[in-house]
DNA sequence: TACGATGATATTGTATACAACATGAATTGC
DNA sequence: GCAATTCATGTTGTATACAATATCATCGTA
């Protein structure tokens, strides 16, 4: 009855899952190292089962693999940055008209919840979850369009972009939850795809103006530490 | 000098690329059972390696991984023919228009070298081939934008089309080669980036208009035969 | 001291061994 | 004769062992 759907802690998806959402909170930061033997034990697997959970994540273009040196967390290049939002440009405008047509009242809801979820995350002092929320949202439309393989290449761009965000977020200080989510969620209320277009178009270039595309590189902390949730 | 950027055979990506080089020339088919044991035999390597390899065709889902059951060549229903090509249309005439305003003289010779290998795979009675060039025709469009990562998604998509075809093509017999090709060709040697974006949308169209979505399994030659090449 | 060679250590690349599961045939009971 | 069960076989899932490569420290020499 409960379709099988359920993930299985300990496998690859799991680790898999698990080394994404610690990228996708800034918890390892681009240019980490993750070595096999340092991750097969933290999640207690082997080494199989991590490198198939790397080559995962290097296909989403989350980790780098070198040829007998290792996966590193990517570092996104300010021209692959640029990439990223001129797919994203190209892909999610259109994408907002669509689900704008098809919007229906629980999926109103349920963008509602991640905006309280998102809000709720930075009001506790964890801007990397609200991060990641925040991008969620981003697929959330994508799969009320209910397109999934677009939605598939909005997960993509979405990984990315918070990649290139630790690397070249410019006013680390404030408007994080800008009024935008807001305002798509309206215009999907309101069925009003010319608004959702041009909201989102809007919204992906203010996103694009607020970095700094000057690399700076942090160090890391353990990755022990990191990847303890 | 060489920059090493030549593919070692016998590894995982070399793998990757055979089988996938099969499955877009339809020597193997859709539905059709790969064997871990048996491909691995067949190129002469480990079980680890072709995992690796059918993992990363699992992830542009030219094959499908079933637990405990194993891979399979993806079988996309007609609602995933219907995305695939909705997802093209998102992305291909844009990035047409792109390249019309990059393409150089020296893009333009290898499109038009694309083009007569493709009509020699045909006239040499190679219509697998045929359709492979045929893709990667679009492929070099994307390339010559610049834009690697809307190249990337463009790539998946010819992919999954050349599965699309092979379930649905309606008329088997003619018109595999459209004048499309040309009139791309003649846009982007002129510039025009409004008729290379016209000519891409009709293409795709003209392409979605050909299929017949109810589905035709057919069956399967041996592996071993297949993976010859 | 600076530079290069050499070897020890550690990590990845690959193959193989074992366990878990699925599949299908043979057997037993009705 | 038919159905259900059991068991034999084969395939995949995972862990481990070994080989190849990179890294880094040590040593020697100019």
């Amino acid at each position: 009855m409960d379709d099988g759907q359920q993930v299985i802690e300990g496998t690859t998806e799991g680790v898999a899952r698990r080394l994404a959402l610690a990228i996708h909170e800034h918890r390892v930061l681009p240019g980490a190292k993750l070595s096999e033997d340092e991750v097969g034990e933290i999640f207690g697997v082997s080494r199989t089962v991590v490198r198939a959970a790397l080559q995962q994540l290097a296909h989403d273009q989350l980790v780098t693999l070198r040829r007998n040196k290792g996966a590193f967390v990517a570092q996104p290049s300010p021209r692959e940055a640029h990439e990223v939002f001129e797919a994203r440009a190209l892909l999610e405008p259109r994408t907002a008209r669509s689900a704008a047509a098809r919007a229906t009242a629980a999926d109103i809801a349920r963008l509602r919840a991640h905006i309280a979820d998102e809000h709720a995350a930075l009001a506790e002092g964890e801007p990397g979850r609200a991060l990641y929320l925040s991008g969620l949202f981003h697929i959330e439309i994508a799969r009320i369009a209910d397109q999934d393989t677009v939605a598939g290449f909005i997960t993509q761009l979405v990984s990315r972009t918070s990649l290139v965000i630790a690397l070249y977020w410019k006013r680390r200080n404030a408007l994080c939850e800008s009024h935008a989510h807001h305002a798509l969620l309206a215009a999907l209320e309101k069925g009003d795809g010319d608004m959702a277009e041009q909201v989102m178009k809007g919204h992906l270039l203010d996103l694009l103006s607020s970095l700094d595309l000057r690399a700076s590189v942090e160090p890391q902390v353990s990755l022990r530490e990191a990847l303890r949730a």
